[in-house]
DNA sequence: GCTTGATCTGAACAGGCGTTCAGATAATCT
DNA sequence: AGATTATCTGAACGCCTGTTCAGATCAAGC
């Protein structure tokens, strides 16, 4: 047998992707082998190699296309004026963004260490950058007298480790609305720098 | 060759137990092999077996050690009396505690996919059991008039993941000491939460 | 309808995996 | 000193790993 009847490069490349992105969510990167992918596709695990020039180059892929999703979807925010909109702003995207889509955040938070140390520069480099627009609206927050924070990198990063924590318990369909969950965590945000 | 000059359980079973900490840490469970363990310990992979009946009792008890640490060294913190008192206390035990053991924390967080249901629902009872105290001291704060929390359940899972982001960043020698790290997020908790 | 190129199979490669165990040696006990 | 026990080695087990590739088959273009 060789090739399969209603095989095409369009379909099965996206579904490589899926079955990877679903797989190394659940059990890490290292416990998923080439032959689990492919039978989640349900292909050999050679076809694999159509679409990836290798493992290491899958999961990359997913990750650095999550981040630039990520930077491209920050871009085409309305823009703010004040720091507390901003702030307001940046809080409710990041929420939203991150749970709309939550195995890629699961994998781009897990799996850094899996990465070759090129690709996980490459990796860190984007997300320094989105984190840095966040510091920057509260440096500017700060410097207008809005904001009260100590050190504004330590509280770049408390901030976002406390909304990315909404994924580890969210569930679409349960006890909280996203529009509820947003206002709890930018109140909490809010009164946080305030 | 057999036993070797030296060799006694005493010493190389905690040995065992710190090279998969540090390992496990470093590069992920599944990523770790057997013989790699061995190899930084200085013996051959079947002198491991004396130690543990296998890889997943070395996760598992790795894990099941740092929380039954966790909630001893909580028990014999000091009692406080507000509540406000009381989440300083846990707020700044908690950095503190978990600023300690790194390996051991990271672990507790990365690796619980790799347990099996049984051991997974050990440690996610113990953790529980942890938030709980978090989540009652908010309770009773909120029923004193003190603290303003939407939801304590998710207030709690809020702090906890903001106190556990000092993790990823924080290095002994940096430009911070403990103490300030901690002065910065027991403020930004304090805010948050009255 | 035939040709060309894209897509997949199935087998193979060399090496690594967790785990077991008989046998050898060191430490300990009497 | 001799017997006993604790500890480790080294080899082996069957299975799985990522990756390659010749050959087979399907889809698409002329």
């Amino acid at each position: 047998m060789a090739r399969t009847a209603g095989s095409h490069s369009d379909i099965t490349g996206p579904r490589v992707r899926e079955a990877a992105l679903k797989l190394f969510a659940q059990h890490g990167y290292a416990a998923v082998s080439m032959r689990r992918i492919a039978q989640e596709v349900g292909v050999q695990a050679g076809a694999l190699y159509n679409y990836t020039p290798d493992k290491q180059s899958l999961l990359f892929d997913l990750m650095r296309g999550h981040m630039d999703e990520l930077m491209a979807a920050r871009s085409s925010e309305p823009e703010c004026n004040t720091p507390l909109d901003c702030l307001e702003a940046f809080s409710r995207f990041h929420i939203r963004f991150h749970l709309e889509r939550p195995q890629a955040v699961f994998i781009s938070y897990m799996e850094l260490r899996n990465l070759t140390p090129e690709n996980f520069a490459a990796i860190e480099d984007l997300r320094r950058r989105y984190e840095s627009e966040l510091e920057t609206i509260l440096r500017d927050g700060r410097d207008a007298g809005v904001f009260h924070v100590a050190d504004t990198k330590i509280t770049t990063l408390a901030i976002i480790a406390m909304l990315n924590g909404v994924n580890t318990w969210y569930r679409s369909g349960g006890r909280l609305s996203l529009p509820e969950v947003e206002a709890i965590y930018w109140d909490m945000v809010r009164k946080a720098v305030t």
